[in-house]
DNA sequence: AATGAATGAGCTTTCATTCAT
DNA sequence: CATGAATGAAAGCTCATTCAT
């Protein structure tokens, strides 16, 4: 499970590879079973079955389990950032976002919506990360530049129009990812709190924890 | 790995069970292979091997590769909860907080403390807590009564003394562990952070996002 | 692996088989591979790849995995045989050889030629003879009469003329087997000793052995 | 099966191992069916099943199948070796052998009976040796020293008594070894020549065509 | 209390082979 | 003629657990 393996993966997913019935079918098992028992706890005859295929099919399309795992990780990450910021994009370039809890109110909701839509990976995703400490490292070191740069220039941009306070980045960073990335976790891979949410204000508790505090 | 198991293991536990020499290896060798590769990726001989005992050994004393598992996160919560609690509340009754950052800082200094001297069974109890569904809410819902009172109480007090606004207890709470447990998660279970840690910057931080927004 | 299937192979051999461009791709990585590892140790996957060729294409020309190696096996018996009578019974009628020596000179030679040549297949010929019994006793059965029986005329010969021993044809075969199949074996099928081979040399030796004793 | 297993083994070889009933169970099944189908072609499923013994049993002794082929042999040339060298040499030394004849004749008879009591063995060593390249490079390196050393200064005796040709000792030894051991691997490993195997008129014969050519 | 030999169910993976296209 | 997706049996091996000593 290290880097080499990721980037091989990477390259047999872009080089497309035909969506078979049965392969979506692996997928779509794969899926669920990890969510409900994690990786470790799900045997590929499990999925097999769970996937009206033989075993050996799942073994045609990857290489081995910690394949299968991967693609499936990769194909959540390659999907989630590409269209989050396309879309985030066209509404900055449309008609910027006049306050900062605005932009966050959007983007908040846009993410809910995808998350709630692929849930199940969600899940597979947050458990796995936490639990295999290689993974989790090799992802984070892939993907976190993308991610960090994007918000930094939002915080810079805001804190010019003195909207918040002149606190460093990693700092504002590193309090959005708790409050509101840490929500994001329990509310759907931890807890089955998604199933009668209220989103409204659900964010809107989300967003006043993060600017605004306790204090009287 | 439901509720009976927990309570026959809570009886087990308080029936003594002399702390013989090698049952400490075990448990010692156990805590930090679980937490270096999770539960589920750990053998028992793996787990022998470490600590210099035969695989009957550890049959000897746990009837089950989980009971031992349980054994380690029960002997972690029920030394974590009475200890904090004698602590906490014999300095409440010497002389009380006079500000709610004053307990804050005590109680989160307090528990660091702990934390830091119990590292990889903290790892160990995030690790399988997030990964394994059935155990989460077993332990939640056995122990999160006890937990949620003691807030409830202090955030009256301070609520009362004007200290802190008069949002709801269960958001508080919520807000509360979002801020201080995902960061004490995260320093001591997914990053190597602790080890180089400024203690008292950290804990101002923790402290300012809790109390303060960041709006400017 | 029986009879049957030699004979039901032969067949099929002799009813052509139009040597297309795959087919001659798969023979040659199946006789390279099954020269390295053994018949039993390469799976078809390997040979399908080494041969630029999908894994059913093995199969529309091969009946099984089985079929393909005495495909190879049957292909160089059927022609290291004939053409090995051919050449020496043209060379007989031409003009006999003088010596028993000019004799053995000429056919070592020929075949020394010949393995040279073939000398992947006659490592995948003495690998898989010594590996399965039953195929060894099978092509024996088949095949031994022809040679014994050309052999023993030359035997026959050269005693009545005096030049080697009346030793029992049955013992002079044997020794000669021994003597020279041996080195063959050796030198092409078990060592790296053929790629820098002094023929003449090792001929004479060969001859020598053969001829001559030890005994001072 | 590199030299590293061979080695390793041979530690652990050395460091007793206790022979349990279930051990030499799987090594008979194993030395058995190895003989019989080559190792290639004999599952773990099938030692077991022979052996009487779980498939776990298996791999709880050797930690894979290959290790357990290469216990097999090493123990053969461990024993081989050794007993050959004391055999020989106390014979040598009570009185030596008036004529190479006789070294001859006792050396091969003393072999015979060795091979005879462990002619299973040997056929999983023959067939071994020249199935797997790899193997035979390692053994060869690991122990032709020791043989080779023996029959040189043999050699060099008979020679100085003027009871053998002079010819070059390396000469000498390949003609041995082509003439005696292969027919041993012949009688033992290839035919069923052993089961009726005149001793008195094999080894004649042996030593015969050793010593003498068929030269008239 | 501790051992370590033994188990058999289960694991991931590979295999030769089939078949619709 | 050639493909490659699909198969299911079987492979080697690991697992948690038991039990006689």
């Amino acid at each position: 499970m290290n880097k080499n393996i990721i980037e091989e993966l990477l390259e047999q997913t872009r080089v497309s590879k035909r969506e078979t019935e049965k392969l979506s079918q692996i997928d779509e098992a794969a899926i669920t079973l990890f969510a409900e028992r994690g990786f470790a706890n799900t045997s590929t005859k499990a999925i097999a079955t769970k996937a009206n295929v033989s075993e050996g099919t799942i073994f045609k399309h990857y290489k081995t389990k910690e394949h299968l795992l991967l693609s499936i990780l990769l194909k959540f990450i390659n999907v989630m950032l590409p269209v989050m910021k396309k879309e985030i994009f066209s509404k900055l370039n449309a008609q910027s976002f006049p306050t900062f809890e605005s932009l966050m109110r959007f983007f908040i909701l846009n993410r809910l919506t995808f998350v709630r839509k692929n849930h199940d990976v969600f899940k597979v995703f947050v458990k796995e990360l936490i639990y295999n400490d290689a993974l989790r490292a090799d992802l984070l070191k892939a993907h976190s530049g993308d991610i960090t740069r994007f918000f930094y220039e939002q915080f810079d941009h805001y804190k010019e129009s003195g909207q918040i306070k002149p606190i460093e980045n990693a700092i504002l960073m590193r309090r959005f990812l708790k409050v509101v990335l840490m929500d994001f976790i329990w509310v759907f891979a931890l807890s089955e709190a998604y199933q009668n949410l209220n989103e409204e204000e659900w964010i809107s508790q989300l967003i006043d924890s993060y600017l605004e505090g306790i204090r009287a």
